[in-house]
Order: C-alpha cells, then structure tokens, then sequence
DNA sequence: GTCAATACTGACAGCGCTGTCAGCCAGCGG
DNA sequence: CCGCTGGCTGACAGCGCTGTCAGTATTGAC
C-alpha cells in the first residue's frame, strides 16, 4: 500500500489540501472544528508529510548543522563535549521535527572555509550551530554569515554584538561555587586561574571574586594562582598553594584539568580530600566522574545551550536585532566528593 | 543572484535538461563529447543539484541513519565509540555526498520500535546502519527489517546469515596478540574472559588459544579467569592471578576495562608494568591513552567498519544474498607502554 | 438592517528534478 | 535498397507539498 499523500487526507476530512497543510504546519486561521476532523483524518490514515516535498515547496530545509571541530584531529577526543552538543541539537530537532546534519571540521585546514561553503550550497540548512572553538574565529564565521543562513555561536562567555549567541554564566556559577565553599566553612579559598587567552576562564576569576565579596571574605593576594589549564599546571600550582605558611582549605581551580592536577599533589602529599582539602574544578569533563574523589565542579549546561541554540533557528529568531542577540543558559554545580566542611 | 538550476545548465550546454541529470547521476548513454560540454557548463555555473527536488523526484533520499544506544542514557559515555563510528560513516557520506542522520535511541526503551518506525516514515532514509549493542537485538532489527529499508549491522563478532553484517576479526587480532605477547618472551600468558553473554568476547578466547598454539605454547587452566567486562571483575581476577605460586608475567584481558583493573592492581602491589608484568586490553577506549602506563592493546577499525557499511548502502550492495552478507574489516594492535620484554 | 473588516478556505501554479517513453541517427545484415 | 538493432537524446508529466491570491463566510460597528 502506498504511503498515504495530503491529498488522501484533505479527501477523508472533506477539505481542501491547502487546509491540511495550514494544520500540519500549525498556521492560524483554521477553524477549531476544522483543525479537529483534519487531525482526525491524519491520525487515521497515520499521515507523515514528505520532507522532500516540504522542503522543495517551501524552499526552506528542516535540516540544522551542527558544525564542530573535528576531535579525531586530536589524540584524546573531548568527547563529551561534542555528544552533549548533539544531545541538545537532537531533541529540538525531533520535537521540531527537524533533521541534524553533522559537520565535523578542522578549524586549521586550509579549505575550511571552501568545505562550509560546498555544505552550505548543497545542503541549504536552515541554519547553523557553530560550537567553540570554532564559534570565535572570524574568518569561519565571516563566511557563514556571508551565505545568509542563520547563524547561532556557542561560544561560553564571548559575545560579538548583532549576532546570535548562546553562552552560559560562568561569572554568576562560578560566584556560586565559591560561595558554597564559604558556606562549608573554609576561610581561605584559592583560586588557580586559567589559561589568560581563554575568555570564559577570564569570567571565572571575576565569578571568584565576586563571591568572595558575597561570603564577606578578603581576597588574599597569595591564593590566587595563574596556570595554564593544564594538568601539570594544576599540579604546580597545588604544590605552590600549599607550601604557604597559612594554606588554604579549598582551592577552586577553573577548569578541571588543573583541578585534577590538585587532587594528584594532595594525593603525593598524602592531603586527605576532603577532609583536610576541598577541591573544587570547572566544566564537568568525564574525567571528573572517572577520578578518585570525585570531583565537584561546574557543569556547563551544553545539552540546554545547543537545545536553545536550535530552538532559536527553528524558531527563526537569529536575526533578532542587537540586544535580542544573547542568551545565557545557566550551568549547574555538580556536588561531588571532593569537596566538604572546612576543618576545624 | 539566485541559484543555477539544472535548465540553466541544460541551457549553456545546449542539451536537454534530462542529459545533465544523466551527467550528473553519471548514468551512461551520454557521448564523452556531450558529457564534456555539460561537465563544463556544471563548472562554469558551479551548479549544485537541490538535493530536496532530487529526493522528491526519485522517491530516494541521500541520507543515511546511524542508529546506536544513546549514550547519555549512562554516567560514563562510550563516547569514542559513537565519535568513531560517526566519523567513518560522515567520510562515505561525504564522498557520495550523501548526508548522515544520527539517531540515539535507548535499546531498553518500551517504544523504540515505534521510535524507528516513525523515524524511517518521516526521513525514509536510504539506509540504516544499526551500531551494536543495538544490532544484535532481534526486536530492533526485524522492525526495521519490516520496513524494507536497507539495513546494515555493524556487529563484532555476530552473524545472522542473509543480513549484512560488518565485523571485525575479533579472533585473529586476539591471536596476533597472544603471539606478539609470546615473541617477547613471555611464557606464561594469562587471560581473563569477559561477559559470558558478550560474543565479541568470546571470539577472544578462543584467538588466545589459538595464539597460545601459533607459538607452540601450552595452555595452563589456572591462567585463565573468568571477568564480567567491569574494571572491578578486572581487578579481582588480578588479584587471583598474581597470587599463583607461580604468576604470570603477562595479562591478556578481554577488554579495556578488565586491563585497567589490572594495572590497578599491579600498582597496588607495587608490581611494576611492564617490567615485571606486560597487560593488554582490547578496544582501545580512550582511558587506554589516559592511564599510566598507556594501555597495549587491540583497537577495533570502527571508522572502517562504518565506512564500509556505508559504502554498501550507498552501492545498493545491501541485498547481495547470503554470503555476500558478511563484511570482515581487520583490527590493529596498538602497541604502548602496558608491554614489554618477559622479565628474566 | 447595511457595510466594512476580518476569519476562514480553496484553486492553482509551480518548487527543481527524474522516470518513462518516444524519436533520432548510425551501422549493419539481408 | 529496406528494415532493424542499439546508442544517444529530449519532451513531458509528475513527485507531494506550499505560496499566492481570490473567493466566501462570519463578525462587529453603526
């Protein structure tokens, strides 16, 4: 049997296929009684619009491309980075009934630009997602902007007016997080900055001193510490902080690789965590299930933000004008093992 | 400007509208002259066919599903495996530009067969690649098979005759393995078996033997336990091996998970790897690279396995009858830090 | 009650391509 | 010379849907 066509349907509800169309595509201006016996026509002959022929009519394609850059171009896959951002992308799209195309790319190859242009040409999507680090490189995103398909940038904390963006609040999360340290009791937090080109990194330190301020705790020269992101740094770092005559109780570090690097020298040292040292890390990476404490620290909320990212394409809400460009989406602590009440 | 259309083309060719879709499509009858002509005027327009019209017309869609277990469904993601699987099918599907649909879905869920059904209903894709562990469940593959949509199973190690199946040599490589462990001196090579229910596991042990064999070794009852695939189960059938009044020198495991339990217990017991114990894994997870010392160990081709099982729905290759249903793409060995030199 | 404004509905013409089939031409056997 | 095959090409009719616009029903203001 044949897959049943809008014609069919407009048939067994006695109206035009016009009008069948206005009810699949949830357009105003049709009679609830209408809606109602076209509804029932479609649920009767269990009716799926062909994309094709959506797509060819309208001249618009339900497919968003998710472009990234591509991990396998590195030795240890981020993974979970990327499979979140599909995670998000996926569910507006199924709920919109839309398609996700995936589009891994290396953001140093000569022909990036060439490739994105050859996807955009063939494909036509309905518009973009362009996930850091991608999202902060001019040239890449000049050239999409320069085709006019809607273009939405995640890029966490950085923002270029007049385009669409979807961030998170690491300032706001990260205030938090140290205010949950002050909370447990610990006096004498430390803050292991991050890498000074990263942005994002950047509004962790600002978040930091803003909760200092909120728990009404002094900032103390010496336990605010500079690396690199890395695990080593972290390490150096660690040993820096606690080699100090008056140590800290907790030390935040601003992204979990360097918090790693601190629970390693807490380890060597033989620091019980938590019980002597709270560690605290930024970003959730699965490595911080995966290591013993596990570690508590700040969930980016990518599944949301690429959710949101899509929406906003679907929605066909890129183009919002200055001002509508930004959305924040808020991340969340992860309360783990590494961190608990300061000693006595 | 608005884009070239296929008459536009046909125009400055000088042919029929219906010879550049011959062209195009690369369908024969078209004299090397006409086909030179049109390829020129292609170029001189950069004309790219609308996929949507193509699809609508020819009642096929360029799109390939990717089908497997979502794996936010689980704390730890088995993220490289999906990235993997991703990658090798994206590369086929961009050298037939044909487009990749990717489709998480829970294998335990009560609605997955009405999940696929609507899925293939909407996008009616012109192909399913079906990843394991989704591929070996009957439920899954006879809904699809319902359908009449192509399917392709990857599956290591599994075979339903009459259905395509892409594998790997899950029993070869295991012996190779066993053999390189031998070549380095090794005498006393112990395995630990996985997951009764696993058949790639299985297929393991018995490449174990058959390597223990290719080097003329004996096989000793007590170097072969018995694991569930879980880093715990690794670490206990550690313990009971080293425990042996006579212990093996090298560790073979089933699987990469079983292999880091034992590199956990040898630092526990401050046995040092590899110079007095060489480990090996299978999978080549990415912990593997992340622990210390990295893993040996066996990494599964599942960018090829992908690749090839998109290849076969892009050549229509996926009816070829019994026999040609099975498709073997070899695995490799990645030799690392977990092995070395038997210890005098 | 009238009239304009508004809500609803349908006829129709494509979207850009491909499947079908008919037509043309060259080559060849009779 | 005819008829016939087989390689090559094009005319044409949709694929199943949506945008446009015109037409009809309904509402509200007076």
């Amino acid at each position: 049997m044949p897959k049943p066509t809008i014609d069919d349907v407009a048939r067994l509800a006695g109206v035009s296929p016009k009008t069948v169309s206005r009810v699949v595509n949830r357009e105003p201006n049709v009679r609830a009684a209408t809606r109602e016996r076209v509804q029932q026509a479609i649920a009767e002959l269990s009716y799926h619009p062909n994309q094709f022929a959506r797509n060819l009519a309208s001249h618009r394609s339900r497919l968003i491309a998710l472009i990234y850059d591509d991990p396998s171009a590195y030795e240890v896959p981020s993974s979970g980075y990327i499979l979140r951002l599909q995670q998000g992308t996926l569910k507006a799209c199924r709920d919109a009934s839309y398609e996700l195309l995936i589009h891994p790319c290396r953001y140093n190859s000569r022909q990036v630009v060439d490739e994105l242009r050859t996807l955009i040409a063939q494909v036509r999507p309905a518009g973009i997602i362009l996930a850091a680090p991608l999202s902060n490189m001019p040239k890449i995103v000049a050239s999409i902007e320069a085709s006019g398909t809607p273009l939405v940038r995640l890029s966490p904390g950085s923002e270029i007016p007049g385009h669409r963006v979807v961030a998170t609040n690491d300032r706001e999360i990260s205030a938090e997080m140290t205010r949950y340290l002050a909370s447990l009791g610990h006096h004498r937090i430390a803050f292991i900055k991050g890498h000074r080109q990263h942005k994002a990194v950047g509004l962790r330190y600002l978040g930091y001193l803003d909760g200092l301020r909120g728990a009404g705790l002094e900032r103390a020269d010496e336990l605010v510490v500079a690396g690199d992101n890395s695990v080593g740094s972290g390490e150096r770092c660690a040993e820096q902080l606690l080699q100090l005559p008056h140590p800290p109780t907790a030390i935040f570090a601003a992204n979990d690789d360097m918090a790693a690097g601190v629970l390693r020298v807490a380890a060597r040292n033989e620091v019980k965590v938590p019980e002597e040292l709270s560690v605290a890390g930024c970003d959730d990476i699965s490595l911080a299930r995966q290591i013993h404490p596990m570690l508590t620290t700040i969930r980016q909320p990518l599944v949301t933000m690429a959710e949101r990212a899509a929406w906003s394409i679907i929605d066909g809400a890129v183009d919002d004008g200055p001002g509508g460009g930004m959305e924040i989406v808020a991340g969340t602590i992860q309360y783990r093992e590494s961190t608990g009440p300061a000693p006595d």
